[in-house]
RNA sequence: GGGCCGGUAGUUCAGUUGGUAUGAAUGCCUGACUUGCACUCAGGAGGUCUGGGGUCCGAAUCCCCACCGGUCCA
């Protein structure tokens, strides 16, 4: 990694207040202090350079519960002229690039980092709640310095060009007065250290705090965008402060893990519930050292377990018997926690985007509490989370009911896969041990958990169950990347033609949008200042609507000196419309053209789109609020809107939404837009707003339906519900695991749809000759004698086999000489030849039917049965035990016979089947089968 | 968005290179045994092999499409 010059870090803060620079010998990191004699960084990690200091013996004057901190964190801030801004949710919404919010900064970028949009507030501070899932598998062996939830405080400054609020000095100044005036801590046990901070395509110096061996914060000076590993210079420098507010906490109790300071006497019933009973002594003594771990840099966890037994004195096997379950109920208090948070805006565990770190996530903790030995009590646990968060962030307490039962759901679920995956290893078990094979192989060790879901260890217990030996390697989940990575992907390279002919727009003044003044002109009249192509025209102002938001492109003319021009297509590049015109010549270039709309074509797309948000806002108070847009497309005929929901929709929800949403039509609601700044129409309507996904620009446009429904959204919209008359759902599929997709048409479109259905039904009943009230009992009568009666065939097929096998028996008797006929008996030796012809009515399972109850009689029998239904010929062959042991073959007769029938055919020894094309040589293919037989009996 | 796996009796699944689904287990029905129950034994019913195309004399099996489900990754 770059290493940015000494100058950027030497602030006269640190010259003024006596700090001096060192290097540290251990983790070659450069670091201040105050301290001469402090000779390494004192970060306790994984290189080792120190060990934890704090624990039983906190260096700030108070002791401060994670609420407290944060408040007092806020209030220094607020104190120096921040101003304090409300936390974002931890989905991400307002981002395409990202699920999660893993940092304050998050909340303003890319706009406000970028200088497009104005942020909120101007030097402003933040408590935000952050999820890194990367830290997952760190997430209880370190004690809490990893967590897959935490709270980021961020101090923020935005300095524009021609507006400087403060940077580097007075940012380390700021955090220098909270840590020794605020906190109490001793100026001299304060180290940073300089580091280079790289992430979301920015970048920077960085310093961060040592307190203690605890890394508490990291104080950020963005100022470079990185474009292929370069840095570029932003205009806008961002002071992007991270304090980690819950070590802060740990570090202010001295509490032996963060866990502790965090959760209290939430981790105490924890460990209550998985029968823990807990040396606090030894637990002190383990924490210290607690720094050495982190999973991803040491070669193992043993690895690290091995050297803190070793500092602490203790037999490691033992140590790791002792650790593991505490551990494990530190991951539960902090996943529990994370899922908690995650559900409560609405994320549906799921196979998809966000929804899969959602069942990530429930898998582990799942999988954590079964090994504590209570995963039943994994509801009282959450409840334990909601009560304790809903006090700082009230939301979680609106979402129990729903969180409880989107538990429930993947709970359901993910016993379902287990079930399915343990009954597969076990069968793989029995294969392997049939092959004499002792060892799973690992290939099918990662297919398991690739293509079914199945952790390793539970692979392990299933089949070692069986008796099969599984070893686990210990790189298990990077050979799983592997996996995927040598599937390469085709590129794609269509469509880059048209976007370059286009790329000349960009550099037009913006064409002004004219259906956002007015949805409901039809006419008029613009100036053309740009053709493409002699087909591509860009105005300067227009009432076509481009594609967007699901929305499809107007359709309509231009005209301008009596020609007409079609306009096909519509399309927005950066801000500038283009026109797709068809079939005729072009408009000069700043002539004035009049354009006309397929008005009947775009009111119903305007039908359709405010149509989408009743429906979105019906779906919502049915289902709940995890209902959330997962895509949609609008069309004159019908539309469909995408939502995301845990299980496949009721009949009767379907209804439920319908009938909502033609209340709402009724209700006659007026649709208002308003173009707000991003910040505000947050603040006033929430991330909901967001339903469409992440909306680019400084403002936002705002379309509100009364009460019923707000989102960012760029359609043009009916002034109001009622003028769309009458919806209807027309069908619904579940297009992912959690994803519904509701197909609906509004106005005439939805009556032609119920009058389609109808239509069919009286057909229905005319074929049936039923009335429609009784057409269900019908068909259900219909489909139960269909069923019968074809049982009774295959009865009847069997009764008529026997019966005719019966027949053949005594026609034998009377024929035991010479007889050539078909129908008749042939004796070879020993064998009874039987040739038979089944006309017309060549039905293979009568046929096979027939001959098997044959053979039955008299095991000494060949069957020799063909037919023909005139286009092909079979033939078929089926031979007595007696007949296979004295040298009959049948699957050597027909293979031998049949291609004179122009085909081919094949079997096994007592059975076969063939046939051709052409069934003028049947009698030829039955004498050579004879002949063929005769043969093999000679031998 | 991409990859992988799957859809056969009410259920869980077998089904070899295309060639009879005597399919297996469990559940169901009938009978026997037992004081009774789980148990045990005997017999029986139960399948448009998800749907649609294609290749072939012939497809559960091979190819294509659709539908349904599972799973991993971004």
């Amino acid at each position: 990694m770059k290493r940015f010059p000494a100058e950027e870090y030497a602030l006269p803060f640190f010259k003024n207040q006596g700090f001096v620079r060192k290097h540290c010998p251990i983790c070659k990191e450069y670091f201040w202090t105050q301290n001469p004699e402090q000779e390494n960084c004192g970060e306790s990690t994984s290189d080792g350079c120190a060990c934890y200091t704090f624990l039983n013996d906190p260096p700030t004057r108070n002791s401060y519960s994670l609420a407290e901190m944060r408040e007092a964190f806020l209030l220094f801030f607020e104190k120096h002229g921040h101003e304090r801004v409300e936390p974002y949710p931890v989905v991400s919404r307002w981002r395409s690039d990202l699920y999660l919010t893993h940092a304050s900064i998050i909340d303003f970028q890319p706009y406000v980092t970028e200088g497009i949009a104005p942020p909120p507030a101007n030097p402003l501070v933040i408590a935000q709640p952050c999820i890194r899932l990367v830290d997952i598998s760190n997430t209880g062996p370190t004690f809490g310095r990893h967590l897959t939830i935490f709270e980021m405080g961020g101090h923020h400054a935005f300095n524009y060009p021609d507006k400087e609020v403060y940077w580097k000095d007075q940012t380390v100044r700021y955090h220098h007065e909270f840590v020794t005036d605020v906190l109490g801590v001793e100026s001299e046990e304060v180290v940073y250290k300089e580091d280079v901070w790289v992430g979301g395509g920015n970048a920077g110096p960085d310093v961060e705090c040592i307190i203690r061996g605890l890394e508490v914060d990291t104080l950020v000076f963005m100022q470079y965008k990185v474009v292929n590993g370069q840095f570029i210079k932003l205009p806008i420098r961002t002071v992007d402060t991270g304090y980690g507010l819950d070590r802060f906490a740990w570090l202010s109790q001295g509490a032996p893990s963060c866990f502790h300071a965090v959760y209290g006497k939430m981790l105490d019933k924890i460990f209550t519930m998985a029968g823990l009973r807990i040396d606090n002594d030894l637990l002190f003594s383990v924490a210290k050292y607690s720094g050495l771990v982190s999973v991803d840099k040491t070669a193992n966890r043993l690895n690290a377990r091995r050297q803190v037994a070793e500092l602490v004195g203790i037999d490691v096997d033992e140590l790791d018997k002792v650790f593991v379950p505490i551990e494990n109920a530190f991951a539960v208090a902090d996943h529990t926690k994370c899922l908690s948070f995650i559900l409560s805006e609405g994320i549906v565990p799921s196979n998809i985007h966000e929804g899969y770190l959602a069942r990530l996530l429930f898998r582990r903790v799942y999988r954590l509490l079964k090994m504590l030995g209570m995963s039943e009590r994994l509801y009282d646990v959450v409840d334990m989370q909601v009560d304790f968060w809903s006090k700082d962030y009230r939301h979680i307490k609106a979402m129990r009911n729903e969180i409880m039962e989107m538990l429930k759901v993947e709970e359901e679920k993910f016993k379902d896969t287990l079930k399915r995956g343990k009954g597969l290893v076990k069968r793989i078990a029995n294969e392997l041990k049939a092959k004499r094979v002792s060892r799973l192989p690992e290939t099918t060790l990662s297919e398991l958990y690739d293509s079914h879901g199945l952790p390793p260890e539970i692979v392990k217990q299933a089949a070692e169950n069986e008796g099969v030996k599984v070893e686990v390697p210990e790189n298990f989940y990077a050979l799983i990347a592997n996996r995927h990575t040598q599937a390469t992907k085709p590129v794609e390279e269509e469509e880059t033609k048209a976007e370059e002919t286009l790329e000349a727009a960009t550099k037009l003044p913006p064409t002004e949008q004219l259906y956002y003044a007015d949805a409901y002109m039809k006419e008029f009249e613009a100036k053309v200042l740009k053709v493409i192509n002699s087909q591509y025209i860009v105005l300067d102002r227009t009432y076509f609507y481009p594609e967007g938001g699901g929305q499809p492109a107007d359709q309509g003319f231009l005209t301008f000196n009596n020609v007409k021009a079609e306009v096909v297509d519509v399309r927005k590049v950066g801000r500038v419309i283009v026109h797709k015109i068809k079939g005729s010549p072009a408009p000069k270039e700043g002539s004035v053209v009049k354009g006309i709309l397929d008005w009947d074509k775009r009111y119903a797309l305007m039908k359709a789109h405010t149509a989408t948000h009743l429906v979105n806002g019906a779906a919502r108070r049915v289902l709940g609020e995890h209902v959330w847009q997962h895509g949609t497309q609008k069309g004159v005929e019908s539309t469909r809107l995408d939502i995301s929901h845990y299980h496949r929709l009721r009949p009767e929800e379907i209804h439920k939404i319908e009938t909502l949403a033609n209340q709402a039509i009724l209700a006659n609601i007026n649709v208002t837009t308003e173009w707000m700044l991003r910040s505000q129409a947050e603040a006033q309507y929430g991330f909901r707003l967001y339903q469409g996904g992440a909306v680019p620009g400084k403002d936002i446009r705002v379309v509100k339906t009364g009460d019923w429904d707000v989102e960012a959204c760029a359609g043009t919209h009916l002034k109001s519900t009622a003028e769309i008359g009458f919806l209807k759902i027309i069908y619904t599929e579940r297009i992912q695991d959690v994803v519904e997709r509701l197909g609906y048409a509004v106005g005439l479109q939805a009556l032609k749809a119920v009058q389609q259905q109808e239509r069919t039904l009286w057909k229905v009943s005319k074929t049936l000759s039923a009335s429609l009230e009784k057409l269900d009992q019908t068909a259900e009568k219909l489909v139960k004698e269909l069923k019968e009666a074809h049982i009774e065939k295959r009865k009847l097929i069997k009764e008529l086999a026997t019966k005719e096998s019966a027949t053949f028996s005594e026609a034998k008797a009377h024929r035991q000489d010479i007889a050539a006929r078909a129908g008749d008996t042939i004796i070879i030796g020993e064998v009874k030849l039987l040739l038979r012809e089944f006309k017309r009515t060549v039905d293979v399972d009568r046929m096979v039917q027939t001959a098997n109850e044959i053979i039955k009689r008299d095991e000494a029998t060949v069957a020799v049965f063909y037919g023909t239904d005139r286009k092909t010929a079979r033939i078929m062959v089926m031979a007595g035990k007696v007949a296979v042991e004295k040298g009959v073959n049948a699957g050597k007769v027909v293979q031998a016979v049949s291609p004179t029938l122009g085909g081919g055919g094949g079997g096994k020894p007592n059975f076969a089947q063939g046939g051709g094309t052409q069934p003028e040589k049947l009698q030829e293919a039955v004498k050579a089968a004879e002949e063929t037989i005769r043969k093999q009996l000679q031998h």
